[in-house]
DNA sequence: TATGAATGAGCTTTCATTCAT
DNA sequence: CATGAATGAAAGCTCATTCAT
């Protein structure tokens, strides 16, 4: 995975490498494979060094493309920015519609979207990386484009209904917020890998051996089914907070 | 919280009120005091910008001293950073070292755990803010402040006792290893608040009204004691992952 | 007035109407019309913003034209500037010849020439502006333009005759240089038009006001008039000058 | 006068002679001397090229600076602008300050005025050119400047009273408002220098020609006088315009 | 005739850093 | 201890113009 991150996420097949025959031609007039190219180095150049840290000058030699072209095309580097933002987040979205969980029971449709999101995270560490850096921006660049917040996600709607199949089978334990729970899959998940450099420097261990990825996946599906299922000991469970 | 983010984390009591005594004297000939300022100035600006975005111009001007003065005291702007990063891990380390867990019966030292660890993000954001921008810069500067490596975290010998201890009472299930455990109780809380401008963007919902960041403490608690809480219909618990 | 000078000067009647028929067709292959869309953005442009501050694009966009149209029919930013100033001194040498001052008696000849001048100002923004901006150029679009040159102001002859006639009958003081005159009606409308914005504030006036206009209209003429006009005690006025 | 354009207008002494001693010392840390380099360089440039043509590379080398000192002492290129029109105002009204018409009798000291104004453009033609310069910004640099609006020019005021004395023993017309008088005198130097080029190729004369410039002076203040001068026949007087 | 992709050079501006005082 | 002048490099962006279709 780790070098996975300076790689564009949908590559669109074969890239480059027609390019360098003969005498220099200026480019190929191909519009649509320009504009991916700009979008895929955008993507690793964003991933690799954040909003500030990226350079335009970067993005377009990773693109093999005059700098003009990246202004063509997207407008000024916020654009840029906000079209990597949004095709990622379709990524995401698309991804998610796959799911059916409300095809089965509901420990093994929470098991799915548990491995799901998990598997996700760890095949696309540019949302990761891109997710962290909209929010160190304060998220101003998501909260602009309609385009992402118009997506919603099927989420939280088939989780409603799985918790409360599971509820009422008496698999699951009752009153369980969805988006609470979401939140806490994704968070297993994505602290892991986007912390993964000074977790692994403070553990002094590998995070990313894929044993030690194994074992994390299973870890987090033993946390969310431990925490729904239902007990009496857990129907008496007091807490006190802030 | 929101406000605090840009504020220093240890403003070091009253700030720059003595500076406009008498004749305009260049400056409070106070090293010490300018030597913080300078580190509460660089840490708004770390956190507001990231690394890159960060200006060394702007952390100056925040500190109202002169740009010289940072390279006087801190050299050039990595060490600066890694002066702010240090600072910061100190406070938890030192935090860390005030919790007694092994005084407390297993689960309310868990609960007690949890509690601390929610409760420290919520009152340090710049803590996560540096995390976050360290794991952006591939944990470069962490890894070469033998300073900080060296400030062991005191949890995971807690934690392995309280563990050992609430599985031999037969309160907590077995084989649960504490590494794995922090960096959940560490993730259900910091993924909610790092995340929280795409999360409240997409579920509409304000993730740092005090009702909701009371419901999300209450959550992490379960969670994690629901996974921990030891039961004969969790034995049988099989998970498959890649 | 204020608003003419963002309009071209000259629109040739209606204007992008024509253009949303059937099915989007490229362009409604009308070159002329085309032409004249190009040299009305561009005149516009020039007068915003003068030569170096116009833009290329901004002419196209203006012009609802294809960028690559722009150098089809005028060459490059350089010609297409000389085409504007071509058409506005036409434009004042074809209105020029209109006057036949030679068919009134003297006072009313110049009172005449002197109110042409100031309404062709008045209603002829653009070239004002445009002459300013040639200036600023040192007039070196000007001078290798023949069509311009070549272009002779009636005027000249006509005041010669018109004081020589006034002279004659004792009406105007004798020998009076008709382009020393000329230059001088002419800078009592240009500069108070042209200057308006710096005038306007130093002075805090609306000198676009209707009210002020027409005060200023009447003021130019007693001021060529007043001068011209013959009696004893001006025939002993001596000057020294450097 | 042709090439005084090109030359800054207060060139404060001896320039940049110790410069290039020795061995390409960076620069004598004087500032106060870099700083006005850097003024006399950017009134050159903007009076050679306008606002919009203005290079601020160009004056960073005219001035023999490095280019960042421009933004280090005057911000950006729109305030070192302002600071350029700004010293060009304070210049005429320190001028202006100097004139004691109140001292003189009405002709002699309308006649001074007018010769003052004339003579004034004559040497100082940088003020001409940033004149029409603003104006083609449409004013909104000299709006901004409160310290220019500040400045008040003595003129309107004195004039007022020469005009009041003149009538008053008969000499002048009346009711003349000094406003429009104080335009007129402007007017009428102005626009011969300032449309020099135009002029000059389309009447073919050289128009900086000294004998010229004498002759222009002398019909300036034939025009300013004859129409001020009271005598019978015209105050009869009428006019009538749009 | 018309389109829009593509270009290199240049623009204004900001960066982190060092030097002289 | 403290200041602010000075710097080269690089940033993001726009320019007028040409090429391929």
């Amino acid at each position: 995975m780790e070098d996975v991150v300076q790689k564009a996420p949908a590559p669109s097949g074969d890239e480059a490498d027609l390019d360098d025959c003969a005498v220099r031609q200026p480019r190929p007039r191909d519009p649509e494979r320009t504009r991916l190219a700009i979008l895929d180095a955008a993507t690793a150049e964003f991933v690799a060094h954040g909003f500030a840290g990226a350079s335009v000058n970067e993005i377009a030699a990773r693109a093999k493309v005059n700098k003009r072209m990246l202004y063509h095309y997207y407008g000024k580097k916020d654009d840029l920015y906000l079209a990597v933002l949004e095709r990622s987040y379709k990524g995401i979205r698309t991804a998610e519609r796959e799911l059916r969980l409300t095809d089965l029971p509901p420990r093994e449709a929470i098991e799915r979207l548990v491995m799901f999101t998990w598997d996700y995270f760890l095949e696309h560490p540019e949302f990761l990386s891109l997710l962290n850096t909209e929010n160190m921006l304060r998220g101003r660049y998501l909260r602009q484009s309609t385009q992402i917040r118009d997506l919603h996600s099927p989420l939280i709607t088939m989780m409603r209904d799985v918790l409360e199949r599971g509820a009422a089978e008496g698999t699951f334990r009752k009153g369980v917020d969805p988006v609470q729970l979401y939140v806490s899959i994704a968070s297993l998940g994505f602290f892991y890998l986007s912390n993964r450099y000074t977790l692994s420097t403070i553990f002094e261990r590998d995070l990313l051996d894929p044993a030690q990825l194994a074992e994390r996946g299973r870890h987090i599906v033993e946390v969310i089914l431990g925490y729904l299922s239902c007990d009496v000991s857990k129907a008496s469970t007091k807490v006190s907070t802030t």
